[in-house]
DNA sequence: CCAAGGCCTTGACTCTGGTCAATCCGATCG
DNA sequence: CGATCGGATTGACCAGAGTCAAGGCCTTGG
């Protein structure tokens, strides 16, 4: 993990910082720094108190939770996308383990500061509301999808979210290998093989992690898309958590094949 | 549903308003109306965009989810809690729907009202932050209760929880009928009842839904509880769910047998 | 007091998904 | 080019949890 200069134009566009006076700005930026993490690298530990807000800003960060030797994997982060936000504000231990699937880098602001700035600028404090509210919309969907769906419904929803995120295109790309992905979906790889397979008659043509959908009408009536549940907005325009939860409700695109 | 009039003085003291100027806390209560539910009552549809955000003042809410005909509890929530939070914060629809499990006393704010303060008042912009940091970490730890620990584990850590939330003595009380906590812990009621059969061996001794705790160090070897995943914080002191994420940090007390 | 209904429990069975092991395949490297 | 390694797949088997049905118990109301 190595530190480099700040890029401050390009920061003070971050969905957190853009709702942030310009002293709250030079108060958050003046103690935060850069770290640059290789594939694999540890970012933050589960129970660790780092105190520290991380806005992810290239790369692709994975969360990790464990308990009495099990793992599982929770979410996949892409940039823009801030971790332990519900930590630092409340000044508590990180929740999860958080390690670079490729190579990444982070910007990384003490929660000191977080929570000096929380308390006197009413607009960083609406900034950090909303992306709660949007991490906490999003959680909730998650957990709806786990206790609601089974495996092959997950996977189903799961593939037509990619393809709409990904362009709306009949073929998607896998953002991680089968083995995660498994386990990010709450299944063993042998089994994400196996509802892969169970999901050719819907029209899933499956080469490595290219994926095409040649009847994604079909497999929506498999699937029951509902944005409730799903949010097939990307998040490749820049926009943070709070606003890809708004966009959600614009109707998913599914183009017969 | 009825309405009645607002004791000012006691809600000036709920979690969320506590930290709002004394003009934040007009603009809020000016619109604002209290609900009573009797038993049953629904509060919030899912799906349904009331554009409110709800304060618990008397009572029990459960949050249920639902999809293509199945229905899961997601959650019991007791006074002093905050329902719909995130919706309001981001003017979006309810995420769950929200009904009395007995007669209960609410707060109604409208969403427009609580938006505004946010952009205006620091102190109720960090209380709302914190508010939803506490509620994103419940959460987060209830995913990972989910997705780490098979049934019996998360019957026995709620029974050690509960224990701990009602005063660490031997005997707890459940907080609902058997066939609801089964739906709250992810699992069906004839799972819930061979799961308690198969505590017995710990120390468990169920008599209806008093339950006593007579081996807790065996039960807790089992569960092994984890402050990452448990909260042993009781709600019953008036505090919001962020200091009850705070607490949740100091040491389980279990007492020997 | 009796009857009815709801909830809980128990048992037998089913099914989804996990485990284990063998094999296949593609990438990498000597 | 062949050897090797790790991921992916497949099959057989197993375990945890859901389903269905029957029975017991308690509460409620006549």
């Amino acid at each position: 993990m190595t530190r480099t200069e700040i890029d401050l134009p390009r920061i003070r566009r971050l969905p957190l910082l853009d709702g942030a006076s310009a002293e709250t700005f030079a108060l958050l930026t003046r103690e935060a720094a850069i770290a640059h993490l290789e594939p694999g690298g540890l970012l933050a530990a589960q129970g660790e108190s780092d105190d520290q807000l991380y806005l992810l800003l290239e790369g692709a960060i994975l969360l990790e939770g464990a308990w009495n030797g099990r793992e599982a994997d929770l979410a996949l982060l892409q940039p823009p996308a801030t971790l332990m936000l519900a930590s630092a504000v409340l000044g508590g231990p990180n929740l999860v383990t958080a390690r670079a699937l490729s190579s990444s880098a982070v910007l990384a602001i003490p929660g000191q500061a977080v929570r000096q700035a929380l308390g006197r600028d009413a607009g960083f404090g609406r900034a950090v509301a909303e992306e709660l509210a949007g991490c906490f919309s999003g959680l909730v969907r998650t957990f709806k999808n786990h206790r609601l769906r089974g495996a092959q419904e997950r996977l189903a929803s799961y593939l037509l979210t990619q393809q709409q995120r990904q362009g709306g295109g009949p073929t998607l790309r896998l953002p991680c290998r089968k083995r995660r992905l498994a386990s990010l979906l709450g299944m063993t790889p042998e089994n994400l093989s196996r509802a892969l397979a169970s999901l050719v008659p819907y029209g899933v043509e499956i080469d490595g992690v290219q994926i095409t959908l040649s009847e994604p009408l079909a497999l929506a009536r498999l699937a029951a898309p509902d944005p409730l549940i799903d949010n097939h907005v990307s998040s490749a325009d820049g926009t943070g958590q709070a606003e890809r939860e708004r966009r959600r409700f614009v109707r998913m695109q599914l183009n017969p094949a």
